[in-house]
DNA sequence: ATGTTGCCATACACAACTGTACGGCGCAAC
DNA sequence: GTTGCGCCGTACAGTTGTGTATGGCAACAT
């Protein structure tokens, strides 16, 4: 491969992943049917032409900001899974991520969630995210020995929990959230926060503040 | 006011009612931006210029379905809140309204907080309501004598908890559901269920087989 | 220098949607 | 019976959005 073909690759998906990245900005907050290659032409300060010669059509687009939520999760799921060969499960496993700061990535959830409504494949995808989510918060309480019923009854709960969260517009500081946690933490795992899960929330308010 | 006045009236309003109830549907499956009067016209069998003769324009519409989500949640909350001046809070007064059989009424919320993620009046409005659902649950959490902080923590939990249900697309029977509530009841009130909820779960499971 | 190619602008055809103007029909009132 | 009004259809104008065809231009290859 000469060095400018990689240039060319390497500028090509560049451009790509500006219109996909804008197409989520707007889905998150506007949702799907406010993603117009008009508008996102307009704000990307390039002409529609540009837009068709990256992608086929809007469906093409849409397909790629689907993509990249099912390889996100997909890949935030399987690194907690690799990692509880060599640790034992902890809440901390998943606060890392729900506690991001970018309000974008957490509120993402929710707008596919309305998305999956009206796109049965979509649907499909979204559900079995979802579904491995939740084995995975089972595989947690199971951990704790509870027994299976009581692991998915709070697998759920918790899941439910966080989504829930995302989809009211809390006007609240990640400060306060954090502050809030511990709290959380006694009703979804009856027992106090363990070792690890401290340790980042304290991590995770020094820099919130 | 004569007897033509009367129908005229009831008339009137049917019609308007009509537009807004499938306004509501449309909403509810998918998103705000989907609602157009040029669809709902086509699906309710009439042209536009029925549509503009009962309303001023598609906002006015708009402004309608908020108002009506809005009629509604006052009067659930209210009518709770009365009925705790002659009797014990219990879960079952929240259940009696999520366990609804209709599907379309609890998944109108997961509609409404989207469209309010891109309508600051209607995000307000939505706020307010999710504030005095919160403060509801607290008032039961507190007659259950927990501590200010853990009515607080649990009364969001459960909130939580239920939104993010219904933000989720379970295939899940109602059936199913209502055994599982005896689960996440454990979880949240950690207590088990009163004789109310108890009462009420055991009838809505007749009516659900 | 000349052709190739990656990237984008311009221009056109067309569909979907909003809002307005106006006309018609049924029906109750008198 | 004709007048007035509630309700709706039709027709027109304008906007917003999609997708295609085509041409231009800068950069690089040869």
């Amino acid at each position: 491969m000469s060095k400018a073909a990689v240039k060319k690759d390497a500028k090509k998906t560049f451009a790509r992943a500006d219109w996909v990245a804008e197409a989520r900005r707007v889905l998150v907050r506007s949702g799907v049917e406010a993603v117009k290659v008009d508008r996102l032409a307009k704000t990307l300060k390039v002409t529609r032409g540009s837009f068709y010669w990256h992608f086929e059509s809007r469906q093409d687009l849409l397909d790629n900001v689907l993509e990249d939520w099912l390889v996100q999760n997909r890949s935030d799921i399987s690194e907690i899974e690799s990692s509880w060969t060599s640790k034992t499960p902890s809440v901390a496993d998943f606060l890392r991520l729900w506690l991001r700061a970018e309000r974008e990535v957490v509120t993402f959830d929710q707008a596919m969630r309305m998305w999956a409504r009206q796109e049965p494949d979509v649907a499909v995808k979204v559900q079995a995210i979802d579904g491995d989510w939740i084995a995975l918060l089972e595989r947690l309480f199971m951990s704790r020995a509870f027994s299976e019923d009581e692991a998915i009854a709070r697998a759920r709960v918790m899941y439910f929990h966080q989504i829930g969260y995302h989809a009211l517009l809390l006007e609240e500081t990640l400060t306060d959230r954090i502050k809030m946690v511990e709290h959380y933490n006694r009703v979804l795992m009856s027992e106090e926060l363990d070792e690890e899960a401290k340790a980042l929330l304290a991590d995770l308010l020094k820099h919130s503040e």
